[in-house]
DNA sequence: ATAAGTCATTTTTTT
DNA sequence: AATGACTTAT
């Protein structure tokens, strides 16, 4: 069995150490990785993967899920640096991406035509605030989102609307709330969707499980065809993909689970730490391995984690050590209010810099709410740190974008009907509301499609005004049809854009804002280009659809078409974009930070009410989720870790004051220094406090009524002005457009923000003077 | 149809 | 404080 080279071969997992390596080596049978932070969990899964393809073993019959994109392209990249090429083969995908794959194959089996769409969340609540409207339902009581939530909640445990509705306790649940008619919301929900040859996320794995469920032909293909099965991030799984999982793992039980059930933040959107608990049970002679070992932190930020997380009562049983230097202790900001903090976090990290000749990009301020990172940014603006806020806008989730790929998915798969209403008259064509309204209503009526009623409205919708608006449209998508089947993803997307009108609407446009718009459209057109060129390239490499035997493992759309690039980009997110590597200071949620580190970090607005969360306190299990963001925070720093919490602050545009958070005492005080002594005794007064718009002079403010401060006047903007956001920061007003509150100002602001069109209602705009725009950069 | 006024909402995020 | 959704007035 063993070849000669054997122990060349295999002398790279001497870069393990003697835990790593047993877990990496215990290859066959179940296999549960306990892996604390900075244990080099990637790392295991890796040389796990690149052992089993030195022993031999195929790399297609490898199944790897993570949760995130960026987390399987990290992984397939590290295994090529270990094996090479062979690593293309590997199924390394996202859970979503890979059951997506899957169903396309098999879609028919379920009724769903192969080319079904992937709802987002977007299309997913607004095809429910329809349902909700025709049901003739209150939407206050009715919220989409909450509505959205619950179904989701009920495909994420695989309950599908029948047993819902059969369920006795969450029809009392929903009774108890006031909102009986939950589950008749759910069943319409899914006829729809259905109709519209659409999955939703969470059909990805709900429908996945019903695959497998009900075509043992299929469940037993694939669990032949899986020999090996990997899975980061375990404890963020839900029922639904602890369970398809299981199945797939049936045959040869070589399943893999890596996790950390001290970093599990996720069971808002179903994660359950109980699957980690379910593994033994299910699998009793499964074998157990922990990574206790850290090698990314102090021992200071070491032990204060382990005090922290030592509170928790759910939790197995694991502490992590390192033989990392001590580090220097734990610092301590205290603030008198939001904007003090925000001034004391960058003092601190601007000295941190200078002291020892860090780059920006070492360090990150991580926050429990978006809401927080003004006060930071502001600061970082005043000493010419250039930053970067994660979580903006998704380009995906932009208007326009969407408006592109609502016209393109329509041309794969006409039935659906989020798309078909967002264009339906975008560009304007006279396709009014109420003609809509009919159209919709006659489709309920004889249970048909939007689109086949659209089809031929002469005949459902007699006498309708704009009748002849409606066969031009249909005509027109239909032609799109045609040429997306004929022509490459670029040609037919270009078409598209061009015919449809929608380039020229937004080319006509010529506001700042237009001009982004019709970039974006332009870039998203670029995507596409790129995508078709690396399809259609001579020579280009075989994705791993075919096995080595020449089995075809599933059937997707032609390389290069539109329909195969819209299954490749549906599942696409922001962070799979641009990773700019430029030297920046990180300003994210404590959420996205997950499997980051940084040299330093900045946990702030430790306060009672805001971290821990007041809507995470009214049980034991949400504290400890909160807890365990916490420990999540405290594990990436390597070197230094800053705290800080300010005695008061705006939330709600209403001053708070809060108390430190209890977080603060967990961690065990010989490890915190205070950097400044400024707790205060009385609260302050409001008119103490530093307001957002302070003079650059550096000078104490005075809080003065000042004749060019005109905080929320938006009658004093006027063309031409020099301006100071809070924000954004300085800029120079280019235009104005509309009357009232409802003014528009295009500003060009300086960098980093760049142009930018704002409501001037509420907003905070300083009138400046036009020298100050040239000393201050951001 | 457009402008202006009212009201409700407000964690975290991936796919 | 800041928005988005919705309603009312002209």
């Amino acid at each position: 069995m063993l070849s000669p080279d054997y122990f060349y071969e295999v002398s790279f997992l001497d870069a393990l150490n003697a835990a790593q390596r047993q877990a990496v080596e215990a290859t066959e049978g179940p296999v549960m990785i306990v892996a604390g932070p900075g244990s080099g969990k990637t790392r295991v899964l890796t040389y796990r993967i690149a052992y089993l393809l030195h022993q031999g073993v195929d790399a297609f019959r490898i199944l790897a899920l993570t949760f995130t994109n960026k987390a399987a392209r990290e992984m397939r990249e590290r295994v090529e640096q270990l094996c090479g090429s062979e690593a293309r083969n590997l199924y390394i995908g996202t859970f979503h991406s890979v059951f997506a794959r899957l169903l396309r194959a098999h879609a028919q089996r379920l009724g769903f035509p192969p080319e079904f769409v992937i709802y987002d969340t977007d299309d997913s609540r607004s095809l429910l605030k329809s349902i909700i409207k025709q049901m003739a339902l209150s939407d206050t009581l009715y919220k989409p989102a909450t509505v959205h939530n619950r179904i989701s909640a009920a495909k994420n445990s695989l309950i599908g609307p029948e047993d819902y509705l059969r369920d006795v306790n969450l029809m009392a649940d929903d009774a108890a709330a006031g909102r009986p008619r939950m589950g008749d919301l759910y069943a319409e929900y899914v006829m729809r969707c259905f109709k519209a040859g659409a999955m939703d996320f969470d059909d990805l794995l709900y429908r996945m499980h019903q695959l497998l469920t009900k075509f043992p032909d299929v469940l037993s293909r694939y669990q032949y065809h899986f020999r090996y099965i990997l899975i980061d991030e375990f404890q963020d799984t839900n029922p639904a993909q602890y369970v398809i999982v299981r199945k797939l793992a049936d045959v040869h039980q070589n399943i893999c689970v890596v996790g950390d059930d001290a970093q599990s933040i996720y069971s808002f959107r179903g994660a359950t730490l109980e699957n980690m608990l379910h593994f033994e049970r299910d699998y009793p002679e499964r074998r157990l391995f922990k990574l206790e070992q850290n090698y990314r932190s102090t021992r200071h930020i070491v032990r204060a984690a382990n005090r922290l997380i030592s509170h928790n009562k759910l939790q197995l049983t694991k502490e992590i050590w390192t033989e990392n230097a001590e580090g220097e202790p734990i610092r301590l900001l205290s603030a008198l209010s939001d904007n003090d903090e925000g001034k004391m976090v960058v003092d601190a990290l601007f000295e941190e810099k200078m002291h020892a000749h860090r780059r920006n990009r070492d360090f990150a301020i991580l926050y429990r709410t978006h809401a927080q990172s003004r006060a930071f940014e502001e600061h970082l603006r005043r000493v010419n740190l250039p930053y970067v806020v994660y979580g903006g806008v998704a380009f995906y989730q932009r208007k326009e974008v969407k408006d592109l790929l609502a016209y393109l998915r329509l041309a794969v798969n006409p039935y659906d009907e989020e798309s078909l209403r967002r264009v339906i008259n975008y560009p304007a064509r006279g396709i009014g509301e109420t003609s809509l309204e009919k159209a919709l209503v006659a489709a309920q009526e004889h249970q048909l499609r939007l689109w086949e009623v659209l089809e031929r409205c002469n005949t459902y919708l007699p006498g309708n005004r704009s009748n002849a608006a409606i066969n031009e449209f249909i005509s027109k998508i239909k032609g799109f049809r045609l040429i997306a089947q004929q022509q490459n993803a670029f040609e037919a997307a270009t078409h598209i854009a061009r015919s449809s009108g929608l380039l020229q609407e937004l080319y006509a446009d010529k506001s700042v804002e237009g001009v982004h718009r019709y970039e974006n459209v332009q870039e998203l057109l670029n995507g596409i280009k790129e995508y078709t060129d690396l399809q259609l390239a001579p020579g280009a490499e075989a994705a791993p659809h075919v096995t080595a035997d020449g089995e075809v493992l599933e059937l997707t759309s032609p390389a290069g078409t539109l329909a195969a690039y819209l299954q490749e980009i549906t599942l696409l997110t922001d962070q799979d974009r641009d990773d700019e590597q430029s030297d920046r200071v990180l300003l994210m949620t404590i959420h996205s930070a997950k499997g980051l580190e940084f040299p330093c970090v900045f946990v702030v607005g430790l306060e009672e009410n805001l971290f821990p969360s007041l809507l995470s306190q009214n049980s034991r299990e949400e504290l400890e989720e909160e807890r365990r963001l916490f420990y999540v925070a405290v594990t990436r720093a390597q070197q230094k870790l800053f705290l800080s919490h300010a005695a008061a602050r705006y939330r709600y545009g209403e001053l708070q004051y809060n108390e430190p958070s209890r977080f603060l005492r967990e961690v065990d005080d010989s490890l915190l220094q205070r950097l400044h002594q400024r707790m205060p005794r009385a609260r302050p007064q409001p008119e103490a406090f530093t307001p957002a718009s302070q003079p650059l002079t550096g000078k104490p403010y005075v809080h003065q009524p000042s004749p060019d401060f005109v905080p929320d006047d938006y009658e004093h903007i006027t063309e031409g002005m020099a301006v100071e956001h809070p924000r954004f920061g300085f800029g120079k007003v280019e235009r104005i457009e509309g009357k009232s509150r409802d003014r528009i100002a295009t500003i060009a602001f300086q960098a980093p923000v760049g142009a930018k069109r704002i409501m001037l209602r509420y907003a905070r705009l300083r009138i400046v003077r036009e020298e100050s725009l040239g000393k201050s950069t951001g």
